[in-house]
DNA sequence: ACGGTATCTACAACGATTGTTGAAAAACAA
DNA sequence: TTGTTTTTCAACAATCGTTGTAGATACCGT
């Protein structure tokens, strides 16, 4: 995502208008690695401005999403979350106990589908989300297991 | 999954009774390769029992789940989605027109994640959704483009 | 067949998201 | 600056997929 400067230059050059409200969602949206969802943003938008409403959040999440700017996920938590890095390609951790989600910065050139698994599907991009435990959720200290091989 | 008779046996093995809208559920799922969700569950146990309510389907499937009969999936099309195919370990094909899913049987061994890239996560299983165009809604003759690696 | 208990249907409620509306504010020209 | 046009705002209601509640019904061990 761009910085929020560029992201007001974007928005009038794309034909839509500025507001202190889309500016602070930009403000909020910057250097989040935490893949907020609309509520989340929505509250943090809110502690800078009062009234902002969820809806204008949503409406400036997916325009921004239109532009590329940001990504809509969708990685099972029953929320979409939205990722401000849309530069590195990436992956995605999630944490099957708090629902967290982080960035996993790689790429894996070995995913090639087998001739004939594809079903005639012309595919296009793959996204592989990680499940697994976050620090913050892991058993402390004693009892901590070696990592394991991730399977299918 | 197993058949509709083991079904019914392992139903009533675990404490659940089994009726006969279980019954229909389980014969709608057999076989199925479609990854239905909910809605046409209910649907298609609908042609075979009027009555049928949705609640009921939803409960049945959140049983079968339970037991890990079935595997329910988000994949990012708006409902869940409920994979009777539990055996194959496999990844899944998303149409990103129709929401067509497809299971894709194929194991990638390579999914290491690179020294210190996962942020502390405790890692314990990978999912992933390749994107792209099914059979039914790719581009007729003509300008069928070739099949492309699949990015990050 | 009987009775205890799980399950059924219908209906209302839920959380996340989207549509609608009159009011307010941005962009642009004079 | 001021006026004019057009977009966006906030508040509210509605929608979608899904889940909770209730009384009626059906399963299944005896």
């Amino acid at each position: 995502m761009r910085t929020p400067d560029e992201l007001t230059e974007r928005f009038r050059s794309t034909g839509r208008k500025v507001t202190a409200q889309r500016q602070c969602i930009f403000r909020v949206l910057q250097g989040d690695v935490t893949h907020p969802s609309a509520e989340s943003v929505h509250a943090l938008a809110r502690s800078e401005m009062e009234t902002i409403s969820l809806k204008t959040v949503y409406q400036t999440l997916h325009d921004l999403a239109e532009l590329g700017e940001i990504a809509a996920l969708d990685v099972g938590t029953g929320m979409t979350r939205f990722d401000p890095n849309v530069d590195d390609p990436h992956h995605h951790l999630v944490c099957r106990n708090c629902g967290r989600v982080r960035d996993l910065v790689a790429t894996f050139p070995d995913l090639q589908i087998p001739e004939g698994a594809d079903l005639g599907f012309e595919v296009g991009s793959a996204e592989i989300v990680f499940r697994g435990l976050c620090p913050e959720c892991l058993p402390t200290s004693s009892d901590r297991r070696t990592p394991s091989p991730v399977g299918p």
